[in-house]
DNA sequence: AATGAATGAGTGTTCATTCAT
DNA sequence: AATGAATGAACACTCATTCAT
């Protein structure tokens, strides 16, 4: 029984990393079950049995994917007294965080073309306490206190900057790269983009309030 | 003849614009052929004779975007002496343009997905010189002789700032909306969004290079 | 499960038999996938799971025809002490099995429009020895001992005379009776025929060699 | 009016010369009508403007390919006094026929797949005098008058013996070349089987009647 | 806990043919 | 004598899903 059950989680789990895979890969509609099933060591029947059917187990990837991604995100810790030096290290690890997690990326865009219709139907995704938030929140507080952040500026609004800057420049780096005839993932690049990232936070936190 | 040729013209067209607006909100692959010729007043054979496939529709689709939008960032126009405001205002009218055309917004998303393998496959779009970019440089140029701007940006770091915050504000307003439990897209928050906009390119445009 | 298995095995010859008479009576690109589902009792998809397509289908049509016409032919057999009764009995025998096997023989036909390339594909058939082969062999080397035959001629050479002429006569049989006006397919045609065969083959063994 | 029968003729005799080539190597359900036109100076539409759709291009290739074979077949002529030499240098010269007229071969076989149902509708084909069926006629009458030919056959059954081999040595030289691993048209081996043919024939001639 | 066989609705594509001029 | 545009039926093939055990 027990080792049923161990086989069980594995034939679960196994199913849920390569699908993570395919739909990062080929979106929702693009994803095969057949390919799913085939990737791995069970038969499609079983995506049937525990996740009950090529929604269920979208859905499951797209739950985990997130609880995997606030689990690494609690890993972002910037003890710097000084909260300029903290705003900046936590942009650039927020970077550093966003290009390891190119298929996390890539999924949330594929949800955000079904117009998150999925993600609205994971029940406590949203609770799940987002800890870049809360150190943002004491950062800007900090810095507000000792007078070199401006105060018209929350949590949410530079949450935003920091993640669209970052989200983009892995997720739209085909179609700019093409364009601007320049190649974002290279290590150069990269480096000179995770400093402007600071550049740009600590810019605009600590010019004067419109 | 000439008449025949208009109706070509027209079938053309209107199959053009409905797969616009299918890709755009199912992507390639939820994308369906019938679909998109059901809505016309022609048949599915059409897109076939045509545009080849749906792949070549797909690319026409792509191309004609952009070729669309190229012609409408062309009406940007700024003409503020003071480089500041040029470049506020920059942000600001890229920030509405952006919001009025989402299904642009996402086409580009889905051709991400694919990793830009389509948009590589379209001649001379990367040569439709980029009307913003332009004139981002003229104001930089401006801003950074009048001693206002700093030194260590370039047209492309800008562009890349502001296009990653528009894009990402419509983009992914479903998954981020729906996670902060904030409305992207309500006229507050989209007035507060386009101010901070703002603030952002301005504040880090404006403060001593690194 | 054996008895899922029962059924699978029925399923697929079912397909098998169907399939035969299908691409036989109207070559491979005339043959219809849909035809040949609908009279069968399982679905076209059935082709797709268990042969992998259309041509996957034709390949295992030809392979079984092949099986099938090796094991029939082994029944041929030639107990006639003297070689010269022995090869004649041998052509028509074997003129008697084409008659049997049109179908067979249309395969072939259709194969040989296509040059052969799906039969070069079929691997393993080569190697299905030729049992009429092996018995002209041995019917050729008595003849030869008792110096009766000529010499110059080996079974390949038999081999492709009685052939050519059994094939002929049941694949040409409409072109070149429409044009001489004669049914090849009368008892009467098919007796001279047969007898005609037998002394072709007797009368070239028997002549000195050249 | 000349020049434009003649542009009429020659955009015919173009249509023609391609589809012969196409019918014989896709057969006539392989055949693409739109890859037909596409392979001549005109359009599709000119194909049902002058044969009046697939199955009227298709008898018009195929009568005017019996055409030319009689044609070609009339300048087939041997002067041997000796009538034993005559017919082994018709059994020759006919090989030799068919080996530079593969196309024709594949066509007949083509239309044997469909038995005959085409060459059935075209008109005045039939009594198209076979030239190579008088000369027949004639030299077995000389050697039967000789006393050096057997009397029991008659010009058909020859006809048919070397029909059948040379048909059978081009058109089923796929299959049969495969699985005896042999290359029937090679120089030697079509040196070989055209010498055996002679043997054939000669031999079976010159042997006494059953 | 697991599975091989089966399925129906649909999915992109191609066909020979005709219309309108 | 010629043609570009259009068509509908059919075509091979694929999809996510369920049945029966």
């Amino acid at each position: 029984m027990a080792e049923a059950r161990r086989d069980a989680e594995r034939t679960r789990s196994e199913l849920l990393a390569v699908a993570t895979e395919v739909f990062a890969e080929e979106g929702f509609s693009g994803a095969r079950v057949d390919d799913i099933a085939a990737r791995t060591r069970t038969t499609k029947r079983m995506i049937y049995y525990y996740f009950g059917g090529k929604e269920g187990l979208y859905r499951a990837v797209l739950e985990e994917a997130y609880r995997g991604i606030r689990e690494a995100e609690r890993a972002i810790d910037v003890d710097h007294a000084d909260p300029v030096d903290a705003i900046r290290a936590l942009a650039e690890l927020t970077f550093d965080h966003h290009v390891g997690h190119e298929a996390f990326i890539r999924l949330v865009a594929i949800e955000n073309i079904h117009r998150g219709e999925f993600i609205r139907q994971i029940e406590g995704l949203r609770t799940l306490s987002q800890p870049a938030k809360g150190l943002l929140d004491e950062i800007l507080e900090r810095g507000r206190a000792a007078g070199v952040f401006r105060s018209d500026v929350d949590a949410i609004d530079v949450h935003l900057v920091i993640s669209s800057y970052c989200v983009f420049q892995v997720a739209n780096q085909y179609t700019f790269g093409h364009l601007f005839d320049v190649d974002l993932a290279s290590p150069e690049r990269r480096a000179h983009l995770r400093a402007a990232l600071g550049d740009v936070v600590v810019g605009w936190l600590t010019a004067p309030a419109r």
